[in-house]
DNA sequence: AATATTAGTTAGTTCGAACTAACTAATATT
DNA sequence: AATATTAGTTAGTTCGAACTAACTAATATT
């Protein structure tokens, strides 16, 4: 029988394995020649801080600002994410995903709606009640 | 009430940001100054595969045989690895961690444990049952 | 015995992603 | 009005991690 954390590991391997595949699915369906892993984390950012600025931006991510730019540029030239100028202060920069961003930006929530679904179909009718002590786990 | 797959994320994250906190915690008990994304997943595979061969190696990671032996010999200035010749075939070297390596290889073990941990905390008499479902979902 | 193959390394290159220093343009403060 | 601060960019550098081409040394094949 195998240890419990190594049953933990496992897991996350395979779901790490199945939101790879998404990434990818997502990449090759907007014909995009290749995302890197810091690219995806950028992109990640971008979604979740919806609309927020250079600054903001960077200092989240631990990261300076000229870093930023170059990372966000690169991103505008895919045709993944734009800016768009403040109009109170014209020095500032609101960044957000464009259509195309979105769907590599959902790659990962549409991952685990897979995993979901592989473990409902595992599971039976015990999947509700997995579902309540996930809940009751991150609460 | 959270969507389920946003639920998920957020464990994810959790365990993400554990598992970093026991890597860093074993860069600095072997105070190392600083070990890479890569160079955890190269320690990582040597770990797995105990005693494996450069080309072996090589092909799992999916690189080159230059660009693994530039890794493997910046893990073994670090102390974290050692080469051992094979006696059949003195071509060959084997691959292996050393305590010090294994110290650090270890920290995403060290990391499940003490999710599982957490989790018991959490579930209390709920626990068993958790369990089992893991293993379940994981057959 | 001569030749081909295999394991791994060395040398040199490329590329992404980070950095600092110095800048522009806009806004806020004195 | 003059000066300081702030948001973001440009230019130039560094570093890690990958690559290819060419190599050495050992083993296997003809």
């Amino acid at each position: 029988m195998l240890p419990l954390n190594q049953v933990l590991d496992d897991l996350t391997t395979i779901m790490s394995n199945i939101i790879k595949k998404h990434k990818e699915e997502a990449i090759s369906k907007e014909s995009l020649s290749q995302i890197t892993y810091s690219q995806f984390f950028l992109i990640h950012t971008i979604k979740e801080q919806d609309h927020a600025t250079m600054t903001q931006l960077a200092e989240l991510m631990n990261i300076t600002k000229p870093s930023l730019t170059a990372g966000v540029n690169k991103l505008i030239k895919l045709g993944l994410v734009e800016k768009v100028q403040s109009t109170e202060d014209k020095r500032v920069q609101y960044i957000h995903l464009t259509e195309k961003g979105l769907s590599i930006g959902n790659a990962e929530m549409n991952a685990f709606d897979e995993c979901l679904r592989r473990i409902e179909d595992k599971l039976g009718d015990d999947f509700p009640q997995f579902e309540r002590m996930l809940r009751k786990i991150l609460d």
